[in-house]
DNA sequence: GTCTATAAGCAGATAGAC
DNA sequence: GTCTATCTGCTTATAGAC
């Protein structure tokens, strides 16, 4: 049984495994924190087949928040607010992975910095060419920090009244200032 | 000289020296990579002086952070949404080194996560009771979090939009976004 | 190929000399 | 009171047995 995906089949699953643990630890615990010895607790394996796979920790975090590219902002100003609602929509319900991952290190692991720096800049960059009037970057950049800052205040440090609301609602609240920043 | 300030003033000294360089040094790296023997280079003490004078770690951290209490946000919504600007522009301009301590730890950090949370819930009751109409607190609470998103996209990130604009544009392109939330 | 055992490094904490 | 020297524990990473 098991035709012929033996082996680079298998290898993938297990690396897999190893990913999905790591992610999870990643977003849990931030970089630090996180051991080696856990994520493989986690996956079933053993601590030393994780350096085999990835040779490293800072690479298997390098892997573990690389994540299939977000589908861009575009469009009229009007539109452009939606979209920006949208993601935080998806955001607020439950961060994918990597991103989860990225958001928890973000301050404290220099390369985690460098990750969402760029993400965020080009978000910023197709957001603001979609942006008419004076300063459209700078509109852009706002918008984008007012998501992320809801983010974190509803996911990571859980505050109460952004736990206990619905995303419908705060979408709701926050459209009229994205779309004054969007159309400006 | 030095007539008899020796002892305990002497203490005292060496012990806000210690605090600043411990600021510093966490603001920068976060309490995870900041080592004792670092702080105590920067403040020109021995390792084991540190640890004579808060006896670990995490008390030194907790004392690092402990800072002067901030004032209230009370008044009229309007009034609210200019406090709230205002406190906005001390960020932007230079964070206060406690407050850039807790805010680089805030999210891998658990004392440092409480710590923020507990700040953060005070601010979002007072600016909540300010606020006339529905759900205040959520109000209050989005305006908090759009502050700290764009304090984190400026100071910690480093977001090129948000570092080459005015602290006086950011906030004149925040107010209506603000002023809409606090007046609902 | 997978795991055991271990090396190597680092940082927090401690004991005791001066 | 201040510093030297050391201990302890933990983690990544490696080498080699099965």
């Amino acid at each position: 049984m098991e035709p012929q995906l033996t082996r680079a089949e298998r290898r993938k699953r297990t690396e897999e495994r190893i990913l999905d643990a790591a992610r999870a630890r990643f977003a849990e615990l931030g970089y630090q924190r996180t051991t080696i010895r856990a994520i493989a607790g986690d996956a079933g394996v053993d601590p030393a087949l994780v350096m085999q796979h990835f040779a490293s920790k800072d690479n298997l975090f390098r892997k573990a928040i690389t994540e299939p590219t977000t589908e861009p902002l575009t469009g009229d100003p009007e539109r452009l607010a939606e979209l920006v609602l949208d993601t935080l929509g998806v955001k607020l319900g439950e961060l994918p992975g990597g991103s989860a991952a990225v958001l928890r290190s973000m301050l404290t692991h220099p390369e985690a910095t460098e990750h969402a720096r760029d993400s965020l800049t080009q978000q910023i960059e197709q957001a603001g060419s979609a942006i008419t009037g004076e300063d459209p970057e700078l509109r852009a950049a706002l918008m984008l920090a007012t998501m992320l800052g809801v983010t974190i205040g509803r996911q990571l440090l859980e505050l109460r009244p952004l736990r206990e609301a619905s995303v419908e609602r705060i979408v709701e609240l926050l459209r009229p200032g994205l779309r004054n920043l969007a159309t400006g």
